[in-house]
Parts: C-alpha cells; sequence; structure tokens
DNA sequence: CGTCTAATTGAAGCATCTCAACATGCGTGG
DNA sequence: CCACGCATGTTGAGATGCTTCAATTAGACG
C-alpha cells in the first residue's frame, strides 16, 4: 500500500484513512480475550481513524501527553516504559499488532508514561470521542475493552512478581514466554519462532538487569538448549523447559483459548 | 434489601446490613479519584451489601476463585498478594478503608491473585448483579469506576519501576510515601502519622528485600530521620526527605487534588 | 512469667553490577 | 564494493549490595 513517502503526505492518502488490517487486528486480539458478536465487530470495522507511521525508536505517546485519541498497534512492536530522573529506565510491558496500549487516556488525562515503537511501526489513531461514542451505543463493547484493562492491570502484577521474586534466568525465562505465548495467540508466531526485535539492553531494561548479566544469562539459556535468539527473532526450542524455568503459568493472561 | 438471615450471627445485626460508614467511606475515596453528582452518591448510597468481618491474615478472596460480590474494605487494611511454587509471596498492592481491590472480578471470572488482611478487617461485600445494574443505568459512575481501576494499573506499573529499578532505601521510602500519601488522600492520616500494620517480613514481601536487609534499610532511614516506625504506626519526621530519598512523584495516583 | 512473634545483630557467601576492553555485524558514504 | 563508523554483543575481573544462616533481644499477650 501506500504510493507515498513522506511525513506530510500520509495526512492526504485518503485509502488509508481506514485502514481494514488495523481494525481485523483489533478484532483479532479482542477475540483472544472475549466474545465479539458479528454485529459488534461490523460496528468496530465502521470506526473511523487516523494511519500514522513511526520509525523504530520512536514515541507513540510520551509521559506528560493529554492525547485525544487512543492508539492501534497495526504493525510493528513498541513497549511502555519510564524514565527516572537519572536516566534509567523501565520498561512495563510489551506491545504487538492488534494492541492498544492506550485505552487508558479515555480516562485519565496525563499520560504517566510513554509508548514507544522498538521497530518501525503503524498505529491506527480512533478518536476518543468515537471511542466513547460506541461505548455508550454498544455497551458490551466497552465492557470488553475494560476487561483488556483489567487483563493489562494482571499483567503488571505479574511483572511485579517477576522483577520482585526471580532470580535473572528465571526472570528472563518468563518475559519470552509471555511474549511468545501473546505472539501465539494472535496469529503471530510462526511454530516455535517469533519475531522479537529487542537489544539485550533493552531487555535489561525490562527486567531490571544489567546488560552485561542480559548477556550473559541469555548465553546460559541458550546453552541450556531452551532457545534461540538472534537477529531479531526468537526460537523457543524447548518450550516445556522454558516454562518451567520460568516458572510461566499463562493463567494471568486471562486468554480465552490457552496456547500451547 | 435484606431482611434475612444467614448463618451467623453477624447477619442478623440489623443495622450493620447496610453499613453506612461503608458507602460514605467508598464515596470519600471515588472522590480522590474523579467527581461524583450528589444523585450518583445518593445511588451508591442505596446499593444494597452484605458486611463481613475478618481478622488478621484471613483471606478475603484467594486465587481461583470466582466470586460473584465485590469487596469494598470498610475498617481494616489488606493488601494483594501472589504466591510462587516455593512459598515465596510477593505483594502487589496495599488496601486501606474505602478501597475495593476486587472490581477486577467484575470482568474477570478467575483471581489470578489472592487478597488478604493485614489487621482486622471489615469488608461490605455488593453482588456483581447489583454493580452491574448501576452501571447499566448510571453509566458516568461506571466510567469513574473504570477510572478507579486504571489508577491501580498506573500503581503497578511504578511499583515495577519500584522494584525493578530502585536500590533498597530509595525503595522502601518510595512504598513509605505511596502509603502515607493514599492514607492522607482519604482522610486516614493524622498529620504526619498514619497507621502501618506491616511487619518487617511484610516489607520484605511487597519489595523483593529479605528481611534483614529491611531492617538495616529502615535502620538508615531512621538514622537518616526521615521516618519513625514502630507498633503499627508511621510517622514521617521529613517529608521532603523522604520523597527525595524514594524518588516519589504522586502524579501516578492521579488523585483529584495532590496532597502535601 | 512464660511463650510466641517480631526485631535486631554478626558474619560469610553469592548474585549481580560496574568498569573496561574487545569483537562482531551492519548501514552508509566514499 | 570496500572501508569506515557506530551500535550491539561478548568477555574478564574486581567491587558491592543483598542474601542466608544463625543467634540474640525486645515486645506483646494471656
Amino acid at each position: 500500500m501506500s504510493s507515498d513517502d513522506k511525513t506530510k503526505l500520509i495526512h492526504l492518502v485518503r485509502p488509508e484513512v481506514q485502514s481494514p488490517s488495523g481494525h481485523e487486528r483489533l478484532i483479532r486480539t479482542l477475540l483472544t480475550i472475549g466474545e465479539l458478536s458479528e454485529s459488534d465487530q461490523d460496528e468496530l470495522r465502521a470506526v473511523p481513524g487516523r494511519i500514522r507511521r513511526l520509525s523504530t525508536y520512536e514515541d507513540i505517546v510520551s509521559e506528560g501527553d493529554r492525547p485525544n485519541a487512543i492508539s492501534v498497534l497495526v504493525d510493528g512492536f513498541a513497549c511502555r516504559y519510564k524514565i527516572l530522573h537519572d536516566g534509567r529506565r523501565q520498561i512495563v510491558s510489551f506491545h504487538m499488532a492488534g494492541d492498544a496500549p492506550d485505552i487508558q487516556s479515555l480516562y485519565i488525562d496525563r499520560m504517566d508514561h510513554s509508548l514507544g515503537t522498538l521497530e518501525d511501526s503503524t498505529v491506527l489513531h480512533i478518536a476518543h470521542e468515537t471511542m466513547h461514542d460506541l461505548f455508550r451505543r454498544k455497551p458490551e463493547i466497552g465492557a470488553l475493552f475494560w476487561r483488556w484493562t483489567l487483563i493489562e492491570a494482571s499483567v503488571f502484577r505479574e511483572w511485579v512478581v517477576n522483577v520482585g521474586q526471580r532470580e535473572a534466568y528465571s526472570r528472563l525465562a518468563h518475559v519470552l514466554c509471555e511474549v511468545m505465548t501473546r505472539m501465539k495467540a494472535v496469529g503471530l508466531a510462526d511454530g516455535k519462532t517469533c519475531q522479537f526485535p529487542l537489544t539485550q539492553s533493552e531487555l535489561g531494561d525490562t527486567t531490571g538487569m544489567s546488560t552485561v548479566h542480559v548477556n550473559r544469562t541469555l548465553q546460559a539459556l541458550r546453552g541450556d538448549g531452551l532457545i534461540r535468539l538472534k537477529a531479531g527473532s526468537l526460537t523457543v526450542l524447548d518450550w516445556e523447559g522454558l516454562t518451567v524455568a520460568g516458572e510461566f503459568d499463562p493463567a494471568y493472561l486471562h486468554l480465552r483459548e490457552l496456547v500451547a
């Protein structure tokens, strides 16, 4: 798609104003966590939005912003993060195609964290008023989105447990299990392999470990024959072993049907 | 509403069947995070509930439960926690009078964590159907509860940052700042002092530190003249100093008016 | 008073960090 | 197309924050 190239042009390109793939990915992800009638799916398909392209390491929204639209990740990979005074960073969640990582902005004005891409990405923006109107007309859709934010909260809780209680080896394994499970759930994993555009430094920011220790721990995971990890792609060689290592129980993801 | 009786004496005590203080505390807490019209407050006051008393270290709900009512903490102090296979525990949030820590059960069947008291407590249970009906009739109330769960998610994110990035001294300071700020916001702190029914071992479970290290770190905080902590009561001697130590910025609590 | 839990202290060990160097891969300009 | 430059990955070694184990003290309560 896209007969264009530059930043400003994007907004002029009519055919993109309603990206079908963005809507479909959103629906696909919603279906992994709850039910959605055919007519409600059509409601969602009819929702107008605005496509935006971002390159690697760009913020979708930044801490302090007061967005007037939510973002649906159409393509790419993103993360939430917070920066401390001295520059340290903590990544608090990952997001893949189909995710809508700032639904919270519908009810909380000011962003308390940032949302940034980890590779070139496409985002579909849907105006707050559009969403509010949709929820008013279709309360079941609103309920499903509420459930979605509650599941996100569950994931945050699990991350607190992960960084609070598990040692480096398990902690990394757990993160890998989660990404793989979620990618599988929405159909973004090809067998045992999925895209994984994280540097070791970023893995350090998500686990609260130094880059050096991430490196050594990954070597241990590789050495134990659990994973292969290179060039933006993760392959799980021993799923059973990895889940045991990470004490991973996917219940906290509240998926409708658990993926093996 | 409830002219009935059930198993225990508690349920025979008429005046308690609708605890005014439970409803009032709920409203008071809601008002710290959003607006609520007089008529909506009355709607909430009219909501029927069931009072339950618990002693220290009892579960309000446990992981795996499928509650059919939400819980409002009327009196006491509680925490959310998760237990790992080998018995380690991570506390992921604290709850005080006025909190409704399991709103999530309205949209997520199965509890993915437990909710337990840290001292003798009183809980007001409101049936799910009652809440769903209320949200249907009064969507603004539903929106406020949604906002509440989103703020909780924000707190979880901050906890990830806290255990992921901060060293023991700051981490403990941050936890103390949060509890004090929230207690003040809902009127449960008397000047610089508030109730704080946590043992050092429990503080260890919340910060991911050993009891021994909690003890030594608390001594450091005391030695630096920041706090006094004894017998279930916390006094902040140097608020400025404590917030600096904990890198505490209350923005993530999204309170309507920030307390000094 | 005796009992039990919580708080405190000391000392040794380890997981992880920091510093610092070096290797590898990749995109870009020459 | 090669060479350079920069980001990422890798390795070694010393420093340290925190844990574990083990004991002792202090408080709360019947």
